[in-house]
DNA sequence: AGTGTTGAATGGCAGGACCATTCAGGAGGA
DNA sequence: TCCTCCTGAATGGTCCTGCCATTCAACACT
């Protein structure tokens, strides 16, 4: 490394950027691999001729970039990272909460995803995967016939049922897509959970729509997320009408302030 | 600013991080609005409580993630982007790229992407815009036949036809996601143009397809759509061929080299 | 009225210092 | 011999201070 640097000294006005670059094209040329460990900053800065600031501009870049991860302490330092979806998914989520798409569009491209996903993962996936998607479905309805759902878990666990879906079609872009939308809708999403009759009426519907891919019943499996889209439009509607009333309570506010509905010890 | 600040001090061991979030949540909510500018890196370190340092690296970060772009000089600073599609873009090519994902996967997803998006925009389009994308496609045409076609021209618009196409549908998500991928995608993307006999056709089909949307006749554009995917998975095989004999001439090169096809003046 | 100059604001960079975390290896005890 | 605890080195994280380059607006000068 020292007798033959692998970087060179950066131009001055955007050393940071060119610091980036470099080390960008050295992972992209495999020159380092993913897991090894880059130079740490002290030899870095040295090597490009840098302040430790710049080069710690550039990793910070990279990292959030998904190229590299950071450990700290000794035997520390920038480590290749295996190509991931996240990060790709993650600024395709950033943009389309920055354009405040409503839900329903959102939710028709998703019932037009999951369409095509389904019916490509009942062609392509082993009868192991959709076991497994069947048992997390069986999973999903039992935590949510505890007394006390966590509801935190329980939305983990149906994202994770759609990526494990999206997997199932062996084309990782359906992947990315599906990873990007669900990040992109998890302001609306997490209302969608709340309304008990739709939460156990969406887990039991899970689990049909498991079942039929399991049973390899495209035309089945399609008809229950055709259900599954149904109930999701009319909880959405309730929900609107809820809070056109709840606008009303707010005019009105002393009806509702004046009969407690909790009394006092 | 001052008497109400609009960010807090941060915790310890990740300032960094921190900074970057409640930057982000602040443009999130739209506490902060596109074109506005954030108060500079010295105003912002006393604001947060932490080092210039830690706030620089912030910025750059969000600068990265296309949130945020920066200015030098008086009157400079971080200026609040549009929400842009190009990061995401950028990662998308960028995972491509590290994965090797194939062009059968991409040119899947974009064919059940443009059958759904077909089906949609016959329904909802106005006959004027079918009308503009059947003259597109004519015009299309139109460039093709020309003895020296500008191959530019034609890749634009065709992109710009597809766009079209996606908005037909009222649903925002899919002409985004359209333009993802086809920014994502522009490196293999090129080269399907190139072979003369797929781009003759395909120019005729878009044009069989625009009729058939414009004449609202689903089932005929789907089979149309179907049919320019079979060409050009077609067009792919070959092309695949092509480069593996071209691998054989590299591995027996004296053979080629001793029949030249091009005599010498 | 036009033109050149200057100064302030701002981001970009350098270098040094110290802290917190992590891990390997050694010291000491069971 | 083996285990536990401690210590020190390596490393990223943070802070500070200073200076430079760029940009723009206000001012002075012609």
């Amino acid at each position: 490394m020292n007798e033959n640097p692998m970087f060179s000294p950066v131009r001055v006005g955007r050393a940071g950027e060119d610091v980036a670059l470099q080390i960008e094209a050295a992972i992209m040329d495999g020159r380092v691999k993913p897991g090894e460990r880059l130079p740490s900053e002290r030899d870095l800065h040295v090597q490009f001729g840098a302040s430790r600031g710049v080069v710690r501009e550039a990793l910070r870049a990279l990292k959030q970039k998904g190229l590299i991860e950071i450990k700290k302490g000794a035997k520390g330092g920038a480590f290749i990272k295996e190509a991931e979806l996240h990060n790709a998914s993650e600024s395709l989520g950033l943009f389309l909460k920055l354009q405040r798409i409503s839900a329903q569009s959102l939710i028709e491209f998703r019932e037009s995803m999951d369409r095509t996903i389904t019916t490509l993962a009942i062609t392509r996936a082993e009868a192991a995967e959709k076991q497994e998607l069947l048992e997390g479905a069986i999973q999903l309805g039992n935590l949510l016939n505890k007394d006390d759902p966590d509801m935190d878990a329980v939305h983990e666990l149906d994202r994770r049922l759609n990526i494990r879906l999206a997997r199932m079609t062996k084309n990782p872009v359906f992947e990315w897509i599906m990873r990007a939308v669900q990040l992109g809708l998890s302001s609306h999403d997490a209302v969608l959970y709340e309304d008990d009759e739709y939460r156990s009426r969406t887990a039991g519907n899970w689990r049909e729509t498991a079942q039929a891919i399991a049973d390899n019943e495209p035309l089945k499996a399609l008809s229950y997320i055709g259900y599954h889209y149904v109930m999701l439009q009319k909880c959405l509607e309730d929900r609107e009408v809820q809070e056109d009333n709840q606008r009303a309570e707010g005019q009105d506010a002393d009806f509702w302030a004046s009969t407690p509905d909790i009394p006092g010890p």
